[in-house]
DNA sequence: CTTTTCTCCTGTATGC
DNA sequence: TGCATACAGGAGAAAA
């Protein structure tokens, strides 16, 4: 659930506060947290320890830590926050968290950098960075919106292939990264497009109309500090954005739609929910009413 | 190859 | 009050 803009947000904190600083100890407990690094929690711990944080980096919804190791090597902590994840600079004396998985411990008596996570869809792992400071396992992960390697005509022209529905593309990290549900729904509340119109059925414009909305809705979120239901989504302090209180259509179900009053209503898509203007984003394109058969005439 | 479905997890809300 | 069920949903493996 957190998406690009709540990742950015924690992203930042950590430049704040964990950057320039050496790892004295690491701890990761339990085997979900570290299950993408194969050796296990014991070995990632020792192989961060005795690193220096050189900066805090992020694509889409990864975010990763650029280790410098004693010998002058580099690698890469990653770090994907699932659904539920949160990285909390805290004063080591706190108390833990019920769901603490991990736990940094730094050179300089300073504050600790804890990873906590209800549900344990996110996880941290040691990976290698490409030349471009990019862990290699992440390479199938898509530039996002925000970053100067975006290619938004690109984009446009990859959707136009696809045959899936214009939801679906949003969603895969693969072709653009960061979208989760809730922009999803917003930058198609925005665009006035129903999410389920297949990508090869719109035009190139109302494509790059969609993704140009997916940018600028997460870019304003990020000026709100990211958007919050719960207290699961917060910044390294443990503080929560206030852009749902700006949102259109995610979670507004049977609230007025912000531009024609209609209700807002809440599908079934993909497992989840979808929310969307009945009035706004008809299912499918509105056809001239002179080529649109009535029935019964 | 492309596209879709399933699975992982636990706290909170809701219904009987 | 207690118990069962639905829901939140990102990402990657597996299936179609």
């Amino acid at each position: 659930m957190p998406e690009l803009p709540e990742v950015e947000v924690v992203r930042r904190g950590l430049a704040d506060h964990v950057v320039g600083r050496t790892i004295a100890s690491a701890r990761f407990s339990g085997e979900r947290v570290a299950r993408r690094h194969l050796p296990g929690p014991a070995d990632l711990a020792a192989r961060i320890a005795g690193n220096r944080v050189e900066s805090a980096r992020r694509r889409g919804k990864y975010l990763w830590l650029v280790l410098r190791a004693p010998d002058g090597s580099q690698q890469a902590l990653l770090a994907h926050l699932g659904m539920s994840g949160q990285l909390l600079v805290e004063d080591p004396a706190a108390p833990d968290e019920k769901h603490l998985h991990a736990r940094l411990v730094f050179d300089d008596t300073g504050p600790e950098l804890r990873f906590v996570d209800q549900r344990t869809f996110g996880g941290m792992a040691l990976a290698e960075l490409d030349d471009d400071l990019v862990p290699e396992t992440i390479a199938h992960i898509a530039p996002d919106p925000l970053e100067p390697a975006f290619d938004a005509a690109a984009v446009v022209r990859a959707m136009k292939r696809r045959h899936s529905a214009v939801k679906r593309a949003l969603l895969d990290q693969g072709l653009v990264s960061g979208v989760g549900n809730i922009y999803a729904d917003e930058a198609l509340w925005r665009a006035q497009v129903h999410g389920e119109r297949l990508c090869s059925a719109l035009t190139k414009p109302t494509l790059a109309r969609v993704l140009e909305h997916a940018r600028e809705v997460m870019l304003e979120a990020l000026g709100h500090g990211g958007t919050s239901f719960d207290a699961l989504y917060v910044n390294v302090n443990g503080a929560s954005g206030y852009f749902d209180r700006s949102l259109n259509a995610y979670g507004q179900e049977g609230r007025p739609c912000a531009r024609c009053g209609t209700p807002i209503r809440r599908e079934a898509f993909m497992n989840r929910s979808s929310y969307s203007c009945p009035r706004c984003q008809p299912r499918a394109r509105p056809r001239r009413v002179a080529d649109t058969p009535r029935p019964g005439t």
